[in-house]
DNA sequence: TCTCAACTTGAGGAGGGCCTCAACTTATGC
DNA sequence: GCATAAGTTGAGGCCCTCCTCAAGTTGAGA
């Protein structure tokens, strides 16, 4: 690749972080070129597609959030440990309203190496005794969607109102507060499929 | 208004609302006009905004959601009749993607009378020692958020899971669940402000 | 039956986003 | 320096949605 075509690349990555980071993923690709000070034939000819672009922007936030489950799987109290990785997850949803409509799409937690950390994470809280034994992984999605929806809701008039939200629905989670569920959890299949069929 | 106007006007209400009830509120106006078997002239001619069209939709909704709250502040138990409040509104939500997009944006609650009764249904659980203390009106707007995104996810996919989100959500929200929130709770001009910013 | 205000119609302008491609420019290896 | 492959450019075609308005149609009162 030459060396102008890398500047290039570099100009449009920085303009789509920070334009997804504050109007979410469907900024138009006309304004990004025009931000990087770019021609749209050129942001075509690095990114043919949308998703590769997206996928650019965020490719670095797959190890962040793998990061964040080992160190979660690090600490001596699960429950703490539940708490510690889904709060950082839901800290990246709103330091950035492009990641929060990824995290909706259901890309967050793709690799299957996230899916068995989160996996982990869950049974051993469960273990524990700290998180409920009624919910399933898939039931994560709730919490994901839910904190999505009020950061969006909230991104320019109560940021960080979202934890409160995330506080009750954590609340909601502990093993102490169960009371029975009226309905069987998502299958994983369903589960994907609801993450792929939002946009 | 003309015979033939207010039959056109009937045509272009079940349009709207059978295409809104699936497809949520962003139908193209063109194919309501077209399913109505009427001009786009027409919609226009009766309903000159979209605005106005979705409020002649929904007009029904508003008495629905009041009975609703008067039927729940009947009831013996407070936290039953919080329960049934909740559930009720959720399952207008999900019944219909034109008013899970409406509730969302915040027209759910929007006459005073509708405000009071909910702030009554919400005393009324804490006098009672069941709904936690901590909670405000305005936090009900997370319950409202997070079920119309679960809805939206889910809708064509798993149809009911919602049901499930709501159990948990109304589980952190009991008494017996609370655990100090980190942050206080949105002023009333910010919920106002939240739902109106979202479209 | 006649009249005319009320109503309907749909072509078309305006605006916005997506994407392509032929003509031009430039980095790079020799 | 030169040749050339790699890269850039932006006008323009496509499609979609919104909204308007001049011309045609029709219900209803006299």
């Amino acid at each position: 690749m030459r060396k102008d075509a890398l500047h290039n690349r570099e100009l449009l990555l920085r303009a789509a972080r920070s334009l997804f980071a504050d109007r979410g993923l469907d900024v138009p690709l006309e304004e990004i070129a025009r931000t990087a000070g770019v021609s749209i034939g050129t942001l075509y000819n690095r990114f043919p597609t949308r998703a590769e672009l997206v996928e650019a922007v965020f490719e670095d936030r797959v190890a962040t959030v793998a990061e964040l489950a080992e160190r979660s799987l690090a600490m001596d109290d699960a429950w703490k440990g539940l708490v510690a990785f889904i709060t950082g997850v839901c800290e990246l949803q709103a330091a950035d309203l492009g990641y929060n409509d990824l995290a909706v799409r259901g890309a967050a937690a793709d690799t299957a190496a996230g899916y068995a950390l989160m996996r982990r994470i869950i049974e051993r809280a469960q273990e524990s005794g700290a998180l409920r034994d009624d919910v399933t992984l898939e039931d994560m999605a709730f919490v994901i969607w839910g904190v999505a929806a009020t950061v969006r809701a909230t991104f320019r008039v109560a940021p960080g109102v979202w934890r409160r939200h995330l506080a009750l629905t954590l609340d909601g989670l502990r093993a102490t507060a169960a009371h029975p569920l009226p309905t069987p959890p998502m299958t994983p299949s369903q589960a994907r499929a609801a993450m792929n069929d939002c946009p």
